[in-house]
DNA sequence: TTTTTTCTGTTGCAAATGTCACATATTATG
DNA sequence: CATAATATGTGACATTTGCAACAGAAAAAA
């Protein structure tokens, strides 16, 4: 397991160091990059939280992934397959490693210290995307509304150890992020609250099931 | 690039001198692995073709994750969040390398020839991995039924290059990849016929638009 | 071959979801 | 602070989707 201690001490320290990566901070709302050419760009977001963003032809926004400490985003993972525009928005204030991605071997030379290290945390980085992808698919692929925001629930209570805790998202993302319309899913929250399954106080949701 | 060449004639001939990998072969509609236990299992299709799988509770079948030649799956990408079992079904005769992965830099022994070819190698079929998962949350975040089709045609169309293409699952099968009601994927098969923006002729489409 | 099973295609109806419109609350901004 | 912008919450209505049931076609098994 990488600790943030580790991670954060190798990329601040070397990453200046390197000619091949570029570091760079974004206030909350600009956008980080944007996926339309065909570069071979890997980002590695050093500090923040960042969403990448789709908007369709009908004006229907969705929030593809979201992003936090640690997280590898970049347009290497991308191949292009739609008209539609795809951009990563910082959510807070951002910190983020730029490095064009050839090939892990293709160092630039060979004791630049931050490619080595690089070397050494990507694959555990790289794990981590996947299994974020698959949660992702777990959650779309779920049929309904209802269960989609009992599993959206069961995720954040289950990484913050209890039952109750904020929604780290506004209700207008998360119906984004659930890819469903907003206000049919404020109506299925109603009903999670009638059927007593869930409880809602403010920002502020309380699993009352098991 | 790895060509299939490579990828083939490393595994065949090194994949038995590692004491950490095992070689096997199922038969159409053999189980190759259940997501359950928490192991670290990674495992690589040589050949053939499956399907990652869950059933819910509701009796519904869901089509996670299709997998061809070179990709990689297994327990390893997946941290098990749901109640619901998840297998691998070989859609048709498919030998697969099974793997511990603890580490990747962990080889058997320094001289081992497999590890340190699968070390050189597996960049590159997990950044296509990778790639594949994106494109997958594309398909799924299509609002509608008519978009996840027209989605899902333009990206075999692109693949073979052709408007006019075989599909390469079940209608069935296909409803369930998409994540709807097959009858009422059929409903919006039939509408797009009649707007004339598909054709199908038994089981081959052709995109009639631009 | 015959039989059985699975797949395709279709329908009416019920349920879920999206659309729109609006009021109020909350949060940014000058 | 006042004002603007954004988010939340709700309801009536339209549209989409799911469900169940069925018949015929195709494929697999005996």
């Amino acid at each position: 397991m990488i600790s943030d201690f580790n991670i954060n001490n190798f990329i601040y320290n070397f990453s200046n160091y390197c000619d091949k990566t570029q570091r760079k901070t974004f206030l909350k709302n600009e956008v980080i990059t944007t996926y339309i050419q065909k570069r071979n760009q890997l980002c590695i977001l050093l500090d923040g939280s960042a969403d990448l963003v789709r908007y369709d032809l009908n004006g229907n926004r969705t929030i593809v992934e979201h992003f936090s400490k640690n997280a590898l985003f970049g347009e290497v993972f991308y191949k292009i397959t739609t008209n539609n525009e795809l951009f990563v928005e910082a959510k807070s204030t951002c910190t983020v490693l730029f490095y064009i991605y050839d090939n892990i071997q293709n160092k630039c030379n060979r004791s630049c210290k931050f490619h080595n290290t690089l070397s050494e945390y990507l694959p555990e980085l790289i794990l981590n995307k996947i299994t974020d992808l698959n949660t992702r698919i777990e959650l779309l692929t779920q049929r309904t509304t209802r269960d989609k925001l009992l599993m959206y629930f069961s995720l954040i209570s289950t990484r913050k150890l209890s039952k109750s805790f904020e929604l780290p998202l506004s209700l207008t993302d998360l119906a984004d992020y659930l890819n469903v319309d907003r206000s049919a899913m404020m109506r299925e929250l109603k009903l999670l609250k009638e059927d007593k399954l869930v409880d809602k106080i403010g920002n502020r949701i309380i699993l009352l099931y098991e």
